[in-house]
RNA sequence: GGGGGAAUGUCCCGAGCGGCAAAGGGGGCGGACUGUAAAUCCGCUGCGAAAGCUUCGUAGGUUCGAGUCCUACUUCCCCCA
């Protein structure tokens, strides 16, 4: 198993492994030399397994879309397996306590959502480099208990499975591991094992918490197919304050463009931290590792530069090119030159009230620059409110159709970044 | 089966003599400083314009008054069998 020091001085001859090495996705890999000489030697299939418990996929897994996308790239299968079955069960590797159990219907809907996050990333079809979408339910569902066990219990020991990371500190934190979830591990092992028999599969990638399962579906493979299989793990991207990437404000960044605007997005990596620019540049975006390297190199107030680059290619990527360019027009219009931009986030409100007066904590909450009007209130005491430029302390003060521009919208700010036009109907 | 402990502000951790909208952190948000960054410092962090209303696992009870005391229930943890 080689980890990240080898990995550093490792010469691939395949594309596949040069460009995940070059481009930081690599962070533990099992025997990088077999792995590398097979992809060189023509397309495998590869997979990486997706959880279903949410809607949409969020930024926390473009690093396994994006390590897909190279796969693809770089002339070969990528296979998104849906944990349609496993998400009955519930991964623990990375929880500290188990989390709840969704419904089939929850399921079906997240697999859905997720379906169209993955539509501008990969090219999808029948051919031999296409992208396919499977669902483990398909086989997992159906297998009975004894099966189950005389399938693939027979190749697990109590033994190993206690020596896991995640099993050990349930016991040792005395939290509870439930009978249900130690089993999640073989079934994700008979994943493996099962899109190795229908689609000749051979990588499974994963986060650095699946290298465990990812090893036991090698083992698995070996000892009942008498063949090789590898495993890649990729780093967990966090900020360089430590923080786990994908979380902010308002919660997750998803992808799904009716979750997370556009405009939003491009924001999200605008305000990415100065010493993640070049890590995340190589990680999300398919500039030329040459061009990464001098946007990386800026200093100072510079590297702005550079994070305007990184915001337009990874919403281009996601969102198309238009779309990142209507969401830097309207940041460069809001932020740079001070004057509005029709691109900005837009509430309507109702023209009649408006005619009446509504006080601005209202109509602070309703646009969900605050969560409540208590929350406007005080935003706007903390002098963190603005109608149309102005500080505003008083939240209880009318709005009326006298603050609109000359354009008839009312421009209102939540501290410097939150932005938002009112717009009367 | 027996015994002991735990559940607190719908983000997390966590104090809490019967007067508590409830200490303190973390996180988050806002302000200052900057470069729409980080770090640092300051403020805010249940709902409501207010009177007031609703919070401490659930349901009852004692009390002028209960997170705090009593009873039952639920869930979790530990020990014994």
């Amino acid at each position: 198993m080689p980890a990240e020091a080898d990995l550093a001085t490792f010469k691939p001859k395949s594309d596949l492994i040069r460009v995940l090495l070059e481009r930081g996705h690599i962070y533990q890999a099992t025997d990088i030399e077999g792995l590398d000489a097979a992809a060189a030697k023509g397309p495998i299939s590869a997979y990486i397994g997706f959880d279903a418990t949410a809607s949409s996929l969020h930024v926390g897994s473009l690093m396994q879309i994006m390590t897909l996308r190279r796969l693809q790239q770089t002339g070969h299968k990528p296979i998104v397996l849906m944990g349609g079955g496993t998400t009955k069960v519930g991964d623990p590797s990375d929880k500290t306590s188990a989390r709840p159990m969704l419904t089939d219907a929850v399921i079906a809907a997240n697999i859905e959502g997720i379906r169209k996050a993955f539509a501008p990333f990969l090219t999808f079809g029948s051919g031999a480099t296409d992208a396919v979408m499977v669902n483990n339910a398909d086989w997992l569902d159906r297998l009975g208990y004894i099966e189950f066990l005389r399938e693939y219990g027979v190749h697990f020991t109590i033994n190993k499975m206690l020596t896991l990371e995640f099993v050990r500190n349930r016991l040792d934190n005395e939290q509870p591991l439930t009978f249900l979830e130690f089993n999640y591990m073989l079934m994700q092992s008979a994943d493996f094992l099962e899109l190795n028999r229908r689609m000749g599969c051979t990588l499974q990638f994963g986060g650095s918490e699946q290298w465990g399962n990812i090893v036991n579906g090698i083992d698995l493979i070996r000892r009942t197919e008498a063949k090789e299989a590898f495993g890649i793990t990729t780093h967990l991207v966090t900020t360089a304050s430590g923080v786990k990437m994908g979380k902010t404000v308002d919660g997750a960044v998803w992808l799904n463009a009716d979750m997370r605007s556009p405009y939003d997005y491009w924001q999200f990596w605008r305000n990415t931290e100065d010493a993640d620019v070049g890590r995340f540049l190589k990680l999300f975006t398919e500039l030329p590792l040459s061009e990464v390297a001098r946007l990386a190199a800026l200093q100072g107030a510079e590297i702005n530069e550079a994070k305007k680059i990184l915001a337009n290619e990874a919403t281009t990527l996601l969102h198309g090119a238009e779309a990142a360019e209507t969401a830097a027009a309207a940041a460069r219009a809001a932020f740079e030159e001070g004057r509005l931009s029709s691109d900005l986030p837009t509430v309507e409100i109702s023209g009649t009230e408006l005619e009446a007066g509504v006080p601005i904590a209202n109509v602070a909450a309703d646009a969900g620059l605050a969560a409540s009007r208590g929350e406007a209130r005080r935003l706007a005491q903390g002098g963190g409110l603005r109608v149309n430029d102005v500080v505003e302390k008083d939240a209880q003060r009318l709005l009326t159709t006298a603050d609109c521009n000359a354009d008839g919208v009312i421009k209102l700010a939540a501290g410097k970044k939150k932005i938002v036009l009112i717009r009367p109907v």
